[in-house]
DNA sequence: CATGAATGAGAGTTCATTCAT
DNA sequence: GATGAATGAACTCTCATTCAT
């Protein structure tokens, strides 16, 4: 079937759907939630609108496809994975590596935006979204993160640990924000948003 | 109701305007602008969305009016006035005064949002928003108060005012978006966000 | 609003959307059901197909008037009352009303043909049907008159009352198909019929 | 399977296009001439609807052929051979086998339903059936033998053998609407039918 | 002023058909 | 022979817009 057997066997078909799957991204990226036309997306692949229907069967299947591309290979896959000796130093890294990736690639963050305002009005996201809460995945590993430090001495004694996540969350949220308003964004953040827990 | 108003004439068609600008600002706030229909908006006010187009002859003049109306009259206006005797004071009311508002009123900040999604694709929202940069305005009064709260001994000396600012305002955008995701809010966040500024 | 108040108050749009279900009921008579297009139903009155929504919000809801316009207007509304007076008389009325409607509007009958032909299929039909069970009906006061016909002694005492409605009734399905198919059809038959009652 | 069959060339080719027919054939007579896709049917066989097009090159030529296959191979073909005795004894296995039959196997009766209906505005369907006009043979056989059992004094002497036979077929007509309409259907109403006859 | 009525453009979807492989 | 892939035509439905009344 395909020219290079040696590969782990990945069709066309998966290819043209990854692809459309890209493009419809892109797309809500670009124009936002409501902007998504399939014969945008299908023309952006170079084929017909109904050739997309051939690969999938309805515009909310593609959608729920672009939702699992956005928050499972795009954002839970390239989570950053807290390294680092001392809670500091993972606190630190999980926050740059996500500045760094939002400014490295907006198009991810836009798209979250799009889809948690869409989701009240969107049963599908709603759905999709509430499968994997990562808000909440981020808030509970934070928690524990900032009992460590406090247990360790290394951050003040009298932080709220709850409160606390919640505010670098929060922060997080401001940060994709700022890629559409201008507000001036520095890395000296990040230094001084961390003195916060060190006191 | 009475065909001759003695006040400074305001026609029955202003304020029908008017009713009609905020019955869609509304429905942009609940369904954002993708989900905003003429019909719904004529609805609210009780007439037919025939008739809508009396008032405003195409839907994106109504647009315009409710992004006027967003810009101008609601987030303009509804700017605290950071009351207070102390810069801590003044940046205290200035945050809590944010917040309580967007608890209250969460509209703000969902139209908000969708202006500045849909200002790189509407040069007439990009206009309107880059006509009057809140935020820049914003930064601009935190860093002047933050540098008087160096000054007097009241905030950390080893604080960069610039990037402090630009914490708060990013933390207030955060803050916003916690309406449409899930992160657990508390008072004590606005409390421990200050000791970042007192040490 | 109408030129002559006196009626009562039959509106455009009344009169449309009657146009609109007799037009459909056409179209259904003469392609039908599957032939059924809302195109061609709007086009018939002299409307776009666009408008054709105006008056029914979805193809279904079009259906459920046709439906509601055969079963009840042109069929039950039209049913023999079974007038006369001795069971016979009244049997005899009975079938030869529905006889010779059949023969002066077949649609009536080919349209209902259309309608329990795709009743497993379309579960608008299925319940629109379900709602009102005519040859239920049919056979219970079939079954009635011809016990009444037998306690008179005016039919043959060894007759079962259920199996001759049965009878009756099929026949009278029969008689629908026979629009259809080529069969010599005679008035006599009937008569001939109805001596399987009287012996 | 084997290449080369003793049988007179039977090709493979031939039992596909035979085995889609048939398929064809179910299929229309579960959802109807309308509800007939070239998918479905292709599905059933195990092939894909493009494999199909190889057999047959356009949907129409499969329904021709579905046609042909209906009327002359599953019609004609399970005709009664009005085996019996006398006048009587073959009128009564003519009807009670055509009855087993539609109780056995309802399809043909659908199908021929769905050629009846879809003849006046299909030609191809029109020509077909008037190839070969069964319920005339059967008329004219039915006719001839109520003329017999007249002569042989088994039958009333004040039949009319016309109208007598038309009332049978008619009610064979209804019996196959009663696959579709709930009446209830017993043996006994052959049995009484059959009385008309004999009085 | 207000509306009922009508429309065209465009959306998602279905399906028979074609074609290179 | 068989299929995956692609397409155009046609369908139902939506919506902002227009216009006579």
């Amino acid at each position: 079937m395909s020219k290079h057997a040696a590969e782990p066997h990945i069709s066309h078909a998966d290819e043209r759907r990854k692809a459309l799957v890209e493009a419809a991204y892109q797309c809500i990226a670009g124009k936002g939630f409501s902007g998504l036309r399939t014969r945008d997306v299908a023309a952006q692949v170079g084929i017909t609108h109904a050739t997309l229907h051939y690969y999938f069967p309805t515009k909310v299947a593609l959608i729920q496809a672009v939702i699992d591309y956005a928050v499972f290979q795009r954002l839970l896959q390239n989570v950053p994975h807290y390294e680092g000796n001392t809670p500091l130093e993972q606190i630190h890294r999980f926050l740059t590596v996500l500045q760094q990736r939002m400014r490295e690639d907006p198009s991810n963050y836009l798209v979250l935006y799009e889809l948690v305002r869409s989701a009240p009005n969107e049963p599908v996201i709603q759905e999709a979204l509430a499968q994997r809460d990562i808000f909440a995945d981020w808030h509970a590993r934070l928690v524990s993160l900032i009992e460590a430090g406090i247990a360790q001495g290394q951050f003040r004694a009298d932080l709220d640990p709850g409160s606390a996540a919640s505010i670098l969350i929060t922060f997080i949220l401001g940060l994709g924000m700022t890629l559409l308003v201008s507000v001036p964004v520095s890395d000296e953040m990040l230094v001084q948003l961390e003195r916060l827990l060190t006191g």
